[in-house]
DNA sequence: GTCTGGAATTGATCTAAGTCAACCACCGGC
DNA sequence: GCCGGTGGTTGACTTAGATCAATTCCAGAC
């Protein structure tokens, strides 16, 4: 791997206090690869062979059952997925794709739960981040089931303005077909929602956004830290 | 304590690896309290002062926002809630109440996270704990995102009657309206879906239910075991 | 530039599910 | 025994959202 990207990975909460030489010995079992676009990743009931983290690009998590499909999440660089899938040694629950050319880092379950016996600092890390997902979803999970589809597009679109500086101005991170299935609606549905909230203040730009009227946005989508807010 | 609750605590997969002395350091932190029914024990939003573990009772967790409410989960003996808050030391997502006059075991955040420090057995189980709780979650995201109502109580019959032993008659562990939020729907429709699996052999008497057709429920219902199995 | 194919939008229609209201059935208290 | 309350069911109706089909809008290929 090239040595430029070892940094970023090193910043990583997951990684941040390990020891060096634990670090360095998960870095050389790990294998850099770079994949084209639309390639699936892996597949849902499959065994957990790596932990996945994402260096350049973006990838899709998303879930079959059926003959439907959902979108689950998205990770950008840099983040992991499917930890817990390592940790239990159990089968995938999602499926992954890349949605552009991407490069991953692909480290071997079997010393992810190595370096988790022998490095403690690496063991209190990854309770820490394993909480932080399952209050992710947990979240998410409270979002589908107490909202309509138009506040939760509301409160996603206050939430990317949030991260994008609070400017006003924001660009969405993904396709709308993505984010439609990401909200857990059509992506017919998803116009239809850009044009209930357009007396609100939302122009809409191809993927950029203009929110004009961020109170009365806020008063009809009720943003609420306990399913918003990423930090808490 | 009862000393003849402490076993059945110790045997849970969190503590069970722990060493004597320090489960014994965490149980004489804890307080053993019994409470009546329909209390709210926590509220989301509180800061997260204890680990609870329910002795006896059920204790619902729900979520509120906005007006609306939708029941999260339910825990019964011998069973934990909100571990992730505690080790996180941050806020509860969820709010808890008793359904029923509950005995339940709550031992103070800070002595968890002290244990999970000292005691590395302790720190893997909470792991493990933890990667369970996330992959449950996703579970039940999973259903909600891919599966319509009547789907998602034919599979949750199917599951309490693998439970209850695959006898083909089951008991709902809770009532109507509860079932019915958990399955995210009104208890309008849950009663209709009844109606709806009548044709697949389903018969309803009270919380008592029978499964005459099996088969022709699960062609239906299409269970997935990356969704309803709690194993994997 | 023009062509082309995927993404996005729009409209018409259908369906699942929510709402509102009435009603029933069961249980506990008196 | 009767009364009143709670939980459950049913029916009529509304509504959110899905589906299907028809355009429109680009962006990239040539």
């Amino acid at each position: 791997m090239r040595p430029s990207d070892l940094p970023q990975v090193r910043s990583l909460e997951l990684f941040e206090s390990m020891s060096d030489s634990n670090f360095e010995k998960l870095m050389q079992a790990a294998y850099l690869q770079t994949f084209p676009a639309q390639l699936e990743l892996i597949t849902e009931g499959d065994p957990a062979d790596f932990l996945y983290i994402v260096i350049e690009g973006c990838v899709e998590l998303f879930a079959r059952t059926n003959g439907r499909e959902s979108t689950m999440g998205m990770v950008r660089p840099v983040g992991t997925f499917i930890l817990a899938a390592v940790l239990k040694d159990a089968v995938y629950l999602m499926s992954a794709r890349t949605c552009q050319r991407c490069k991953l880092l692909m480290v071997p379950s079997e010393n992810i739960r190595d370096a988790f016996e022998n490095d403690e600092e690496f063991a209190r890390s990854i309770v820490i981040e394993l909480a932080s997902c399952y209050r992710t979803v947990v979240k998410e999970h409270k979002d589908l089931k107490l909202r309509t589809a138009v506040e939760r597009l509301a409160n996603r679109l206050l939430r990317y303005n949030g991260d994008q500086g609070d400017s006003g101005t924001l660009e969405l991170p993904h396709d709308k077909r993505t984010l439609a299935s990401l909200l857990g609606m059509t992506p017919e549905n998803l116009s239809r929602a850009f044009n209930t909230l357009k007396p609100y203040g939302v122009i809409v730009q191809g993927n950029r956004i203009s929110l004009e009227d961020i109170a009365s946005l806020k008063t009809l989508a009720k943003p609420n830290p306990l399913i918003d807010d990423r930090a808490t």
